[in-house]
DNA sequence: CCTGGTTTGTACAACGTTGTAAGCAACGTT
DNA sequence: AACGTTGCTTACAACGTTGTACAAACCAGG
């Protein structure tokens, strides 16, 4: 009969409504076994009637925890983060916790202020993925539970899931040389602290090229301040224009290699037969891209979930157990920038 | 000297620092003005010592604000509602208000929760991206005000903001006639309910076609369940292999065009000389791709601001006010997709 | 029919914040 | 000297929920 839609009713009514005490509806709402069926059946009829939901702020202030988490990432429409979040809410609504999704536009001070909890009291963990924050930054303000992604605070005071950027970078390079190519460029290299992913993947190049014997020619290695799509196709425009011709490009992510893929057909030059590209990250553009792009692919499913499942622990559990670093799984995903078709 | 970091305090913690009540450090954190300057030196220099943070559940609680928004979307990692998302944000941060970032999954009654209020009470209002859901799911649940996008739930019980489907649709298609082409297909219709953008856009096209005397056959019409690339790469196969030939092709939207191009470029067909291609959206993947997307340029940062400005007015003002209408401007872009280069 | 345990329900206080009403100075005016 | 005014501060109650402590009702076993 009464609907009540649209009004917003508290545990009062419904009590007043069934006839028994607030506490008693609050113990059905929360499922407390001891409380006798046709008294519970005459709560649940109330609550229906009523349309009743619980107010979320009192009962986090009651409880001391929200049931929120935020991720923190630089931008929303980067396609490795935009993928990412997609795992981070799929993995966090599985543990029955809500994300908040946050966007620091990658400044350090920005991401200073996420980091030192400007959302504290209405999230209660934080997952955060930051550019140009430093390990100092972060010392010292656990008011929030922190887990880190990505290669920028590396061993740090907080968890931090990652994979093994050097590793993947070195084989990824050895794949373009296993092709035959000689002159194998890399775009992507950063001279900032912020540039760590950028460091470790130009040490994983570097290495292959030592493991093979093929020179570091410092004229092969093009910077990009920022890793989009114009960047990356800026970046190769000067690696031609400059007179080294490399026969193979490593970009240090995939929006850098779509970009660099770009400016070669803009060139006239032909991929891969004048020069192989490849990227990292694993975005479903490179899947679509013409030609497909070669790409190294981290397990980004398995990253969300291991930062979730991380970040509970430090909720629920002990907090000031010393920081554990996880490593996800990655592996070569060969395509037509690299075999043809 | 005392630190505090880590540690959590309340009003009452600095109150007794400063040596003052509650209240007067509640009306120094908000900026009320009659505090003498030396009681709000010594009041604030009490915050900065405990890095007192306020406990926003129970600001919220009293204030039966949240200052928080939802941003619902079928997924996240779709080029134009990340795109979107990040306008969002950015329209939100300007006005005070933080984001959270939903996703539904596009299903009904996945959208159906989120649309009667999951989030009630931690919100104070949504913007709704809805795939499948209808204006009934909507009629009656006004819990929390909404804003929907898209063009699923036109003149529905809230507030709406869209772009011109048809018009848009009915000018790019007369763009790739202005070419001279004269079998233009189209990629993305939809039979189901869901379908309101679909059923616009094919409206928009054939209208073009009408207006210009060019015959519409049925077999250059091409269905998607969904608008993946895949989708696109799969549609344009099937017309490809269906013996009608195309000289042009108009994708729903950029993710199906890009797809497309992607199986024009394994049949071996030129773009634009044999056919071409034209999509919906502008996301940045288009500007890059090979070749360049020519496609409709709807005003993502116009959409967020009004849904934004929308919502923000609905939470301030009359919650009772008939629903309003909005258009944000598109415009075309043509790229080589349809000029050449 | 009492005894002792369990089940079921209640009253009260607390979570940390802010709005309200009111108190108390200090001031300038009659 | 008594009187509003104004500026600054405080005590108190409330927002809606749940944990604690306890009372009432129930159930067996003797």
């Amino acid at each position: 009969m009464a609907d009540g839609r649209g009004v917003r009713h508290r545990l009062k009514d419904v009590a007043e409504r069934a006839g028994v005490s607030v506490k008693t509806v609050s113990n059905v709402v929360n499922g407390y076994v001891h409380v006798r069926p046709d008294t519970r059946a005459r709560v649940e009829e109330a609550i229906a009637e009523l349309n009743y939901r619980p107010n979320l702020s009192a009962r986090n202030l009651r409880k001391g925890r929200t049931g929120v988490i935020a991720f923190a990432v630089p931008e929303l429409d980067i396609p490795y983060f935009a993928e990412l979040a997609r795992h981070v809410v799929t993995a966090a609504a599985d543990l029955g916790w809500t994300v908040l999704i946050d966007q620091t536009g990658g400044g350090r001070e920005q991401e200073r202020v996420v980091a030192s909890g400007i959302t504290e009291h209405l999230i209660d963990g934080l997952i955060f993925s930051p550019l140009a924050l430093t390990a100092e930054d972060l010392t010292g303000l656990h008011g929030t539970p922190m887990v880190l992604l990505g290669e920028r605070v590396d061993h740090g005071p907080a968890d931090h899931v990652g994979i093994d950027n050097v590793g993947a970078a070195r084989e990824i390079t050895a794949h373009l040389a296993g092709l035959g190519r000689r002159r194998i460029a890399a775009i992507g290299s950063q001279r900032t602290p912020e540039g760590a992913s950028a460091r470790l993947r130009l040490a994983g190049y570097a290495a292959a090229l030592a493991g093979l014997g093929l020179p570091y020619d410092e004229r092969l290695v093009a910077p990009a301040t920022a890793w989009h799509r114009a960047d990356g196709a800026a970046a190769m425009r000067a690696l031609l224009t400059s007179g080294v011709r490399p026969d193979a490009v490593f970009c240090f992510n995939d929006t850098l290699a779509l970009g660099a893929l770009r400016a070669l057909h803009e060139a006239g030059l032909r991929v891969p037969e004048d020069v192989a590209v490849a990227g990292f990250d694993d975005i479903e553009d490179g899947r679509f891209s013409v030609p497909t792009l070669s790409t190294v692919a981290p397990d980004k499913e398995r990253i969300a979930r291991l930062a979730v499942e991380l970040l509970a622990g430090r909720i629920d559990g002990d907090r000031a157990a010393p920081p554990r670093e996880l490593s996800a799984p990655w592996r070569l995903a060969p395509r037509e920038s690299t075999l043809g078709r």
